[in-house]
DNA sequence: CAGTAATAGTTGCAATTGCAACCAAGTCAA
DNA sequence: TTGACTTGGTTGCAATTGCAACTATTACTG
C-alpha cells in the first residue's frame, strides 16, 4: 500500500520536466516572437523543415510529436507570412509537400544560429558529459511513450 | 563562425524537454480530467497544497513556477469545485491563505497514488540511479533559469 | 468493381492561455 | 500623513489550443 503522504511532488518527473521545458523554452522564445512575429509551434515547425527539407505537415506530426491541428495551423501561418510554400504530393493527391522558401530558410538561418548559441550556454552551464546524457535520457522517455496505459 | 547546418534540432534541448514533457503530462492527464475534471493547472496547484500544505497563491507561483494569472484561474476554478478554500491572511489583507478542504484532500490522495505509480513505471524504465540523476539534471535547469539572458 | 475503412489535412467551437492594465492593501520616506 | 512605489491578486481581450466533426483521397476486401 502506498500512503499519499509518499508522493513527492518534487520528484514527480512530468512535473520536473514541464518546469524545466517551460524555464527554457520560454526564454528562447523571445528571440523567434520578436523578431520574426512566430509563435512556438511555428518555430519548430519550421525548425523541423529547415533540418529535415521538405516533407509532409504528416511527417512534422510524426517525427515532432506535435498535434496535427497545431502542425496545420502554423503551416498555415507560415505560409501567409511567406516562410513556406505547399504542392500537393503527386503520389497522393491528399498531401502536401512542404518546403521552406528563400526567406523561410534565412529566417531559419538566423534563428538556428541563435539555438544554438543559447543550446551551448545551457549545456556549458551542465557540463559537456552531463549534458549528453541528458540528452539521451530525454529521447528515451520520449521515443518509449508513456508507460503502460494502466493507471487505473 | 558557426554554420546553420550546424544546428541539431533533436539535440536542442527546449525542444527535447518540451517533447518528454509533453510525453509524460499529456497522458498522465488522463488521470486528473476524467476523473475529477481537472486541467493540468489546477492539478498543480492541488498537487503543491497538497504536498506542501496551506499557503499563498504567490508561495505557489515561486516554488512551482507557474504564472501568476494561471494559479489565480486555477485556484478560483479549485474553489468552485469545493477542493480548497481562501481566507484573507490577517497579516497581509492582499493575501489568501489556501488550504485544501476535506474533499480536496481526498483528490490528492487519490491522485497522489497515481502519481506516485505513474513516475515509478517511467523510472523503472530507466533504472533507479538513471532516474535519480535526470531529477538531477532537471532541478539544476529549473534553479538556474535561463542561460545568461543575451541571446541578441 | 462497389462499399467500407483508413489517412491527409482543415475547421468550428469551447476552453486555456498570455499579457497588459487594473484594484486594493502595504511600505517607505520626506 | 501625504504621496510615490511595491506587491498580492483579478480581469479584459486577443491569441493559442484541444477535441471532435468534416472533406477529399487513397487503400482494402470481398
Amino acid at each position: 500500500m502506498t500512503d499519499p503522504a509518499d508522493f513527492d511532488l518534487e520528484r514527480f518527473l512530468p512535473y520536473l520536466l514541464n518546469q524545466a521545458a517551460e524555464a527554457t523554452s520560454r526564454s528562447f522564445q523571445a528571440s523567434y516572437k520578436a523578431t520574426h512575429g512566430m509563435t512556438r509551434t511555428q518555430w519548430r515547425v519550421l525548425a523541423n523543415l529547415g533540418k529535415f527539407g521538405s516533407m509532409t505537415a504528416r511527417d512534422i506530426c510524426t517525427i515532432s510529436h506535435i498535434e496535427k491541428t497545431k502542425v496545420s495551423r502554423a503551416v498555415a501561418a507560415l505560409e501567409d507570412q511567406n516562410f513556406l510554400s505547399r504542392t500537393t504530393s503527386p503520389q497522393d493527391r491528399r498531401a502536401e509537400i512542404l518546403s521552406l522558401t528563400d526567406q523561410g530558410r534565412a529566417v531559419f538561418a538566423d534563428l538556428g544560429q541563435r539555438a544554438i548559441a543559447y543550446d551551448r550556454a545551457l549545456r556549458a552551464r551542465l557540463g559537456p558529459q552531463i549534458a549528453a546524457e541528458l540528452d539521451d535520457l530525454l529521447r528515451r522517455i520520449i521515443a518509449e511513450g508513456p508507460p503502460a496505459g494502466d493507471v487505473n
